[in-house]
Order: structure tokens, then sequence, then C-alpha cells
DNA sequence: GATAGGGTTTCCAGTGACTGGAAGGTCAAG
DNA sequence: CTTGACCTTCCAGTCACTGGAAACCCTATC
């Protein structure tokens, strides 16, 4: 099949496909004789594989360290859960990261009438101001990420 | 004073002042006869108002337009309410995404014995394999994002 | 005055993971 | 034979920096 009907059927777009041949995740694909680039079942799995991992939000080095595991078959299961360990320790960061602005901004946002009024806590709190950032054990801190 | 200086008091990196000063997001610094950036302590707070913003995740575009409110003295705190309600949704999305993939990862991870052996239900369920993919419920889903 | 060491300047390139678009070749239908 | 959909390559842009090279400046010491 073509490109285009391998991207309706895995979901992943024509173009992402080319591109990840280009990166070398996946192998250069057959050409016909025009030299347009056909796909068979296989590379249909291997593309799905992939987007499932990029949906569970692997990056595409991990993707790649996964699509090795998968392939080979004397692999050990600890391989491939220290990679997904790894990666739900970066999940765990990136949402550790998330909550904690979203503290921050959620009390400021309470404490801003939100009306034609120019006073506000979110701008007072942001130019670091002494005065009029009220509660400041709820100062901004700085992310070590 | 120069930039450096100016980067340490603002734990803001001097290339990121100069990339901050290349892309209009700041004015672009007074210089001394040879050349040098010089930064007064004016500068020094919109800088640490830039980091404060950046900490809590708001974009650089999201970020002049805070600036731009906050040199407005016309301006009215609904606006920075409203972006900052923009933000926080965009935050929750983000959550809400990892939190997606967490609990897959996680579901996943459990069931894999991480020894020495090949079989891998992690494995199994990014290949779509529906025999060695038990708990079908809990099947990889798309995101949206 | 020479030299060493820092700090600063510009510009170019790379990151990650695509995505958009231009210019052109191919294919099937009518 | 033309139309339109598909395919090809290549270059550029996204976002927010970051690294590095080559050159200039500034101060201190010998």
């Amino acid at each position: 099949m073509n490109i285009g009907q391998a991207a309706k059927k895995t979901c992943v777009p024509a173009k992402t496909i080319r591109y990840y041949e280009s990166i070398g995740l996946i192998a250069p694909a057959s050409r016909t004789a025009s030299g347009y680039r056909t796909y068979d079942d296989r590379d249909v799995q291997t593309l799905r594989f992939i987007q499932r991992a990029r949906n569970l939000g692997f990056s595409v080095k991990q993707v790649a360290n996964l699509l090795a595991l998968w392939r080979d078959r004397d692999r050990s299961s600890a391989d491939v859960k220290a990679l997904a360990r790894e990666h739900l320790a970066e999940i765990d960061q990136r949402m550790a990261e998330l909550q904690s602005m979203r503290e921050t901004l959620e009390h400021l946002m309470q404490r801003c009438h939100g009306d034609e009024r120019p006073e506000c806590p979110i701008l007072a709190d942001l130019a670091g101001d002494e005065a009029e950032a009220e509660h400041k054990s709820r100062r901004i801190k700085d992310f070590a990420g």
C-alpha cells in the first residue's frame, strides 16, 4: 500500500512517516518503480506500535529503544520495565511541576477581582511587588526544571 | 551594570537575555561606547517579571501580553485574569493528558514481571497483541492533543 | 608594554518532533 | 487529454532556548 493508505491505517500522518524514516526510527520503505513508498502489514504494525508508545508520552529515542526490545526475542522484561519506570518518573516530575504552577496560579486568580479596575494581584506578584502581593507565603518559587 | 551582572541578579542567563531582546520581548538595551549592553534596576525588574511568569508556565507570547498589561495603567484586571484563566486551562489539559498516560503506564508496569524472561505485557500492549494484552478495557487510547 | 584571564560581542547551528508549503512527478478516471 | 488526487524532495518554521566559534574589550599583573 502507498504511504497515504498506511497513514490512514495507523493514524500516523504521511509526513510523519517520512520523518520517522528520515531519522532512522523506521527502516527505509521499499519503493515502486516510480519511486512511491510501499508498506505492508508488518510496517503498519510497527507504525501502530510507535503511535501507541508516543501516545504514552515516550520520546522518539525511547520508542527506538522499545522497538529494539520488541524485536529482540532474548530481551528481558526487566529492561522494558526499567524504560517504563524511567518514563513514569519523568511523567511524575512534569505533573509535579504543573501542579505547583497550577496552585500558585489558582491562588493568584482567586484574589484577582477580574473587573474593569486595574488593580491586580497577579501582576503585582509577577512584579515582585511586596506591598501589593499580600500572601507572601504563597509567592512564586523557582522550579528546578 | 553589564549583562552578566543582570543575569546573576535575575537568574536569567545572559544568553537568554540577548535572546529575549532579539525576539522583541524586551527593548534593546542601551550600550557602552564599546558596545557592551548595560542594564539598570528597571531592566532587572522586568527580567524578574518575565522569569516569574515563565516559571508559572506562561509562554513567551503570553508573557509579552502580561508585560503589556503590566505597563498599561488603564488595564482592567479582567484582562489579566482572562489570560491567567486561559493558561490554567492549558495546564489542566496537560495534566489530564499526563494523568491518563500515567494510569495506563502504571497498569502495564504492574503486570510486567520485570525479570530475565522476555514475556512482557508492556510490549504486548504496544504491539496491539490481543492475545497477550489481557485487560483490554485498559488498552491505550489515543489522545486528542 | 606584553600577557593572561575574564567578560562581552556577533552569528550560526542544533535541540525535539514534527508541520507547512513549494515545485514537480505519477496515477486513475472520465 | 485533462483533471485532480496522490506522491516525491527539499527548505523553512515552530518554541524557547543553548552551545560554540571567532573576535573584541577590560582589568590586573609582571
